[in-house]
DNA sequence: AAAAGCCCCTGGATGC
DNA sequence: TGCATCCAGGGGCTTT
């Protein structure tokens, strides 16, 4: 589910509400993608200064350590004073003086992970090979090229790699790639200047304007208020095949690209 | 170093 | 109604 907005938009909603708690108690339910890797109780008496997002994950700043967390496919959090008895599908319960921040993923390939520092070897398996933040201002233009120059694979599979530039998931790269009228099966070093450029820039666009939509709700997203995000219902091309695409009323067309579904317009999008 | 496959897991939609 | 199959927003790991 979240990409990087999703990821964002549940950081803005409860980052500010839950700074200065104190952690009382975490309960874990069933297991997560990968252990916590300290006790739960020696998380009790720590503080939360802030949260902050690297890609797709959060990272809750203690007094001491931090807490990486990664939403998965279907994870969402919410954050509430009192909240209801945990379901099924809620996996941890992090119970501060501030409210409850609560995980839940019904799939289970989200996780929470206890680091020491970010310098800790887990955290550095986790977040070391991350590219640039999109949004962000690292993410420059000859960078972008550089890197897309070295790479022979099709640009849809590069852009959700993370490894050039981080928080482009599946729905964000086709609609990326959809601004910048490049179809997804280009070579990622084939593509000239002016259309990474405009790739570039259209990556940028999206996820910006994902991000003040609210993010997308296709499923079952909610930020950590409970809100849906709006988003999905200016896609020009994700989960649209069959139908006119909505610049020039050619039929949007589905594809497969490394197990994941690809949309485009073949006539908006050229190779 | 980069690319391609394989998994992890549950639930909803679709088809017979 | 019941059951099998396919698909889903991610990404680490292993193999080429």
């Amino acid at each position: 589910m979240p990409e990087l907005p999703e990821v964002e938009v549940t950081r803005q909603s409860f980052a500010d509400r839950i700074a200065g708690g104190r952690i009382l108690h975490v309960r874990l339910g069933k297991p997560l993608r990968w252990p916590l890797g300290v006790a739960p109780e020696a998380l009790v008496g720590r503080r939360v200064l802030g949260v902050r997002r690297r890609g797709k994950y959060l990272l809750l700043d203690l007094d001491e350590g931090l807490l990486l967390l990664h939403l998965g496919m279907s994870g969402s959090l919410s954050f509430a004073p009192h909240p209801a008895a945990p379901g099924v599908h809620d996996h941890m319960d992090l119970v501060t003086t501030l409210g409850t921040l609560r995980l839940n993923d019904p799939r289970r390939f989200g996780a929470v992970v206890h680091a020491a520092s970010e310098a800790d070897p887990v955290a550095v398996k986790l977040l070391g090979k991350l590219g640039m933040e999109p949004l962000g201002a690292d993410f420059d233009l000859a960078t972008f090229q550089a890197a897309l120059a070295r790479r022979q694979a099709p640009i849809k599979q590069v852009l959700l790699a993370g490894n050039v530039v981080v928080g482009v998931g599946n729905i964000y790269a086709s609609e990326a790639l959809f601004l910048a009228g490049i179809r997804p099966t280009t070579r990622a070093a084939r593509l000239s200047r002016p259309r990474v450029a405009r790739l570039h820039q259209a990556v940028r666009e999206v996820l910006a304007r994902a991000v003040a939509k609210g993010g997308s709700t296709l499923r079952d997203f909610s930020n950590a208020w409970g809100e849906s995000g709006y988003f999905q219902l200016e896609a020009n091309v994700y989960g649209r095949e069959g139908q006119p695409c909505r610049v020039c009323g050619s039929t949007v067309c589905a594809l497969r690209q490394g197990q994941r579904s690809t949309f485009f317009c073949p006539s908006c999008q050229k190779s």
